[in-house]
DNA sequence: TGGTACCTCCCCTGAACAGGGGATTTTTAA
DNA sequence: TTAAAAATCCCCTGTTCAGGGGAGGTACCA
C-alpha cells in the first residue's frame, strides 16, 4: 500500500477547517493529520507530531502566516508548506514563497485544484495557482514601473504624506528647507507629476508610505 | 415531526459551500436544499424550488451580494436572507440590510454561532454577530466624526484629489478660480487640515472620493 | 582613480495655495 | 414666505510650492 500524504490545516475559519476536511478526506491517498486555528496551537501540534504538507492561511490570529512558516521551515526542512488566503496580493504571496512556502492557493479554489496542490508540493514541486501567478506578475510589473526612490526621498514622501509642510518636516528631519525642496522636486520628477496632491495620492495607492 | 429549515447556499468557493454543508447537514432541524456559486445558478434553483433561508456571499461573480439580496426579497418576500463575508466593513453590511437581508455574519463564524444564526432569522428575528455590530457602530462614529460636504465641495475634493489644481478644476467646472479658492478654504476649515496633502490623504483614507 | 549616485544647500522667478475679510444670488427647507 | 444654507465672486496679504539653474561633499563601485 502506498504511504499517504499526511496533511495538517492551519486556519482560523470554523467553516474553512471544515471545508478543507470534508474536500481532503474524499481523496484515499490523503490522511489528514490534525489542523489548528492559531499559530501556537500548530506549533504545539509539531512538538509530538509531523505532517508531510501544512496547509496555511496567511493571516492568523496570533502570528503572521510569512512568520510561522519560517518556524516551521527551520525545523522541519522537509516538510512542505503551501499557503492559502483570499488575499490575491503579489506582495503577501512573494512573502510567503521567500519564506520557504512551495506553493500558493486563493481560498477560491476549486477541490480538483486543493488536490493537485498537496500532491504537486508533495512531490516537491512548486504550485502556484492560475490567479496567484498572474497576481505575482501583475505586482512586479507594477513595482518596475514604478520609479526607485532613494532613502531619504522615501522619508520625505512619507512626511508628505502626513500632511506635513517643507518648512515642518526640513525641521523635522534637521536639514534645512532648500534640502527638502530639492528632494520633492526629484520626487515629482521622478513620478512625472505637477503637485502634491497627485503625489500624495499616487504614493497612497502604491502603499508607497 | 417538526419542519425542517431549508436552507440554500450561495457562494462562490468551494471550500466554503463544503465548510457549511459540512455544518448544516450535522444539524437535524437544518436541511440543506442545495447550493449555488454564482447568482445566475442561484436565480434558477428558485425558478422551480424554493428555501426558508439563504445564507449568500456579498462577493459574488456575476452579481453584487446586495443585488441579488434584493431581486430574491421581491420575489420571496417572507424568505430569510442571512449575509455572509469576509469583509467586515460597516458600509457593505448596512447595504446589505437596506436589501432586505434579516442578518450577517462572518466567514470566521463558528459552527455554533451560524447554527444559531440560521433559526433566529428563520424564527423573523435579526442576527448580527457581535463583530459585525461592533463594526456598524464604529462605521456609524466614523461617519459622524467626518463634516457634512456640500455637493459642489465634494466635486471639488475629488477633482483636487485627482490632482488637479484650483484654475484648472475652475476651468473644468465653468466658474472662477475664487469660487474654488472658496471650496478649498471651507473643505480645509471643515477637516481643520492646513494643506492639500493632508486633504488628499484624510479624503482617500475615508474614501470620500 | 574617476565616474556616478546621493545628499546637502543656495539662488532665482512665477504660480499656486492659505486665510482673512466681505458680498451677491440661488436653493433649500422650515 | 421667509430664514438659512449653499454657491458664486471679489478684495487683500503672506506663505508655500513648482521648477529652473548651480554647486560642494560623501560614498560606493568599477
Amino acid at each position: 500500500m502506498k504511504k499517504l500524504i499526511r496533511v495538517f490545516i492551519v486556519d482560523d475559519h470554523p467553516m474553512v477547517i471544515e471545508g478543507m476536511l470534508s474536500m481532503l478526506q474524499q481523496q484515499p491517498s490523503i490522511e489528514v493529520a490534525g489542523y489548528a486555528m492559531n499559530a501556537a496551537s500548530c506549533l504545539g501540534f509539531f512538538i509530538r507530531s509531523t505532517a508531510d504538507v501544512v496547509l496555511m492561511d496567511i493571516n492568523l490570529p496570533d502570528k503572521s502566516g510569512t512568520d510561522l512558516c519560517k518556524e516551521l521551515k527551520q525545523r522541519f526542512p522537509q516538510m512542505k508548506i503551501l499557503g492559502i488566503s483570499n488575499l490575491n496580493q503579489g506582495s503577501y504571496i512573494r512573502e510567503m514563497m521567500n519564506q520557504g512556502a512551495s506553493g500558493y492557493v486563493l481560498k477560491n479554489v476549486s477541490k480538483s485544484e486543493l488536490l493537485d496542490a498537496v500532491q504537486r508540493v508533495h512531490k516537491g514541486q512548486q504550485y502556484l495557482s492560475l490567479e496567484v501567478s498572474q497576481a505575482m506578475r501583475l505586482e512586479t510589473q507594477r513595482q518596475e514601473s514604478l520609479p526607485l526612490l532613494t532613502k531619504r526621498e522615501k522619508e520625505v514622501l512619507k512626511l508628505i504624506v502626513e500632511g506635513l509642510t517643507n518648512p515642518a518636516i526640513a525641521e523635522k528631519l534637521f536639514v534645512s528647507l532648500s534640502t527638502i525642496e530639492s528632494h520633492r522636486k526629484s520626487l515629482l520628477a521622478k513620478f512625472q507629476l505637477k503637485n502634491t496632491a497627485a503625489l500624495v495620492r499616487v504614493a497612497l495607492e502604491n502603499k508607497l508610505v
